[in-house]
RNA sequence: GGGCGAUUAGCUCAGUUUGGUAGAGCAGCUGACUCUUAAUCAGCGGGUCACAGGUUCGAGCCCUGUAUCGCCCA
């Protein structure tokens, strides 16, 4: 692992050409350059009829190839790449310019556009620009940025030196982009609510713990904005989502960093059935927008996404994969103490839930709907009129991995208030905290609604066929180096 | 938090088996070249082998610890 900014023999090198740039009347460093068309497109709308017109672009220089009196460029920008064809006998005023251009170097070009001999696309510059001086040597031109702790730590290097990293992080932004439109066209209300919160609820996590000065006050940076977002049902927003950061205190893995974003979305008059029909219309219209088809590669995993998605009660899964009946507590203890959990001081239901976590989650590789859960372990849902064991809510899973959570939102006072009290035991978060004005904003009534979690980073992650978290979050946390003694 | 693995030139990697003067490609420097595309050809320079200790006549290599990253588990 190299963490240096760079050597100095490198950076002289380079320096000296920066003050050689400057002796021939060139900023190194440019200004505006109007009128670039992106790389890709000049070279979709090539066809033999164009050949001639006039085209100018601006990037990266990631190849550099100088046969003497003629130089040819590789020039990237975030669409893609273009050939610039150097000729001294064309660009003859700017040939000791030309002749300084290193790989690195951000320049605009301006010329005819044409063909070389061999075919490829190719704009004749007749004009040179230095956009931006590249002081420090770029990464190796055939592997790119190999060693994942610089491709994170120097994601500034990374989105250039891996195409498919730009790729990646422009899809991500295409579908949050789809996201929003799908629910604005659905009458959805976009809002923010208080990312610093004063008592952190709406999950089971731990939170980071900061500090307000002036009001001498801790803060909580919010694990989840699920109780503003009902307290705005209450105020008579029927439709409403929030795609924005949460924050929990917790170790980091391939599927986990602290930040990551999410959706949560909330309708009034609405149950957990619609939010299944919901998320499967939204998730399936993403997978056909951006998947070449409904079966995508995630790891060593084929998965299929092909819908109707399979639903399966919480209970009955339970039994597929452990043999276990979720009632049998003596077999249900037993199988967990079998797979190393201490289940000793746990509530019954607590267990049941480690067993499941362990067992049954990573099995999930076909989207799979995970429906009606025991109701003790969501003090925030509505549970079944059928069967008050179990609560009206969902979890899908997909490629192992929880991806969102909704639920038929509790909208009863009474029962929230004594949720809320109720503590289970081994749980290592508390799974609700009491928040006196949510339950005084039950109380002022709120409709009954269906409400919506998406993990974002980790659809993305799907979608994309990243199987880390940290490939699909521009810049993950990571321990900061130490300073050499 | 635990286990395993990695860390060698700016980048990508050999070298560790069996301890004996630090290697390659790309990048850089010098020169040649007007159709290359990982350009090519000739020559040259480039290292605190992650860090700190230990064993040894001698350590990139063996041992201990630390750091960061990766994978697996909690």
């Amino acid at each position: 692992m190299a963490h240096q900014t760079g050597p100095s023999k490198f950076e002289e090198s380079r320096a000296q050409n920066l003050s050689r740039l400057r002796q021939l009347g060139a900023d190194p460093y440019g200004g505006r350059f109007d009128g670039a068309e992106s790389a890709a497109g000049i070279r979709e709308s090539f066809s033999d009829s164009t050949i001639g017109r006039r085209a100018r672009c601006a990037g990266r220089i990631v190849l550099l190839r100088n046969i003497g009196k003629l130089i040819f460029i590789t020039l990237r920008d975030s669409s893609g790449t273009i050939q610039l064809g150097l000729s001294k006998k064309v660009l003859w005023s700017q040939w000791d310019l030309a002749k300084l251009l290193e790989l690195g170097d951000i320049i605009g070009a301006e010329g005819d556009l044409g063909k070389t001999k061999t075919g490829e696309i190719t704009i004749w510059s007749d004009s040179v620009t230095m956009l931006g001086k590249a002081l420090l040597p770029p990464p190796e031109k055939f592997h790119g940025l190999a060693d994942p702790d610089l491709r994170y730590r120097q994601r500034y290097v990374d989105l250039w030196a891996n195409p498919e990293v730009m790729q990646r992080f422009k899809t991500r932004s295409a579908i949050v982009a789809d996201i929003r439109s799908f629910l604005q066209q659905r009458g959805f209300v976009e809002v923010e609510t208080p990312m610093m919160q004063t008592i952190a609820g709406g999950a089971a996590a731990k939170p980071f713990i900061t500090h307000h000065n002036s009001l001498d006050m801790d803060l909580y940076l919010r694990i989840a904005p699920e109780l503003f977002l009902k307290r705005l049902l209450v105020g008579g927003l029927e439709k409403v989502f929030e795609i924005n950061r949460n924050f929990r205190n917790e170790g980091l893995s391939r599927r986990h960093n602290p930040e990551f974003t999410m959706l949560e979305l909330y309708q009034s008059c609405a149950d957990y059935n619609i939010m299944m029909a919901l998320t499967e219309e939204l998730i399936g219209s993403l997978v056909d927008e951006h998947c070449q088809s409904r079966q995508v590669n995630f790891g060593e995993l084929a998965v299929d996404l092909a819908g109707p998605w399979r639903r399966a009660k919480y209970a009955e899964l339970f039994k597929e994969y452990t043999g276990c009946d979720i009632d049998d507590v003596a077999a249900v203890r037993k199988k967990a103490a079998g797979l190393g959990i201490d289940e000793s001081a746990m509530d019954d239901v607590v267990v049941v839930d480690k067993v499941f976590e362990a067992s049954v989650e990573d099995r999930l590789v076909k989207p799979t709907f995970v429906i009606d859960y025991p109701a003790r372990l969501c003090p925030l849902t509505k549970p079944s009129s059928k069967n008050p064991k179990f609560a009206e809510r969902f979890e899908l899973y997909i490629a192992g991995m929880e991806i969102a959570n909704a639920y038929t939102e509790l909208n009863d006072p009474a029962e929230q208030e004594a949720n809320f009290r109720t503590q289970l035991r081994g749980q290592t978060e508390t799974m609700a905290t009491m928040d006196n004005d949510f339950i005084t904003a039950l109380k002022y009534g709120m409709p009954p609604a269906g409400g919506l979690g998406i993990g974002i980073d980790r659809l993305i992650m799907v979608l994309t066929g990243a199987t880390s978290i940290r490939d699909v979050v521009l810049f993950p946390l990571l321990k900061p180096i130490p300073p050499k003694s």
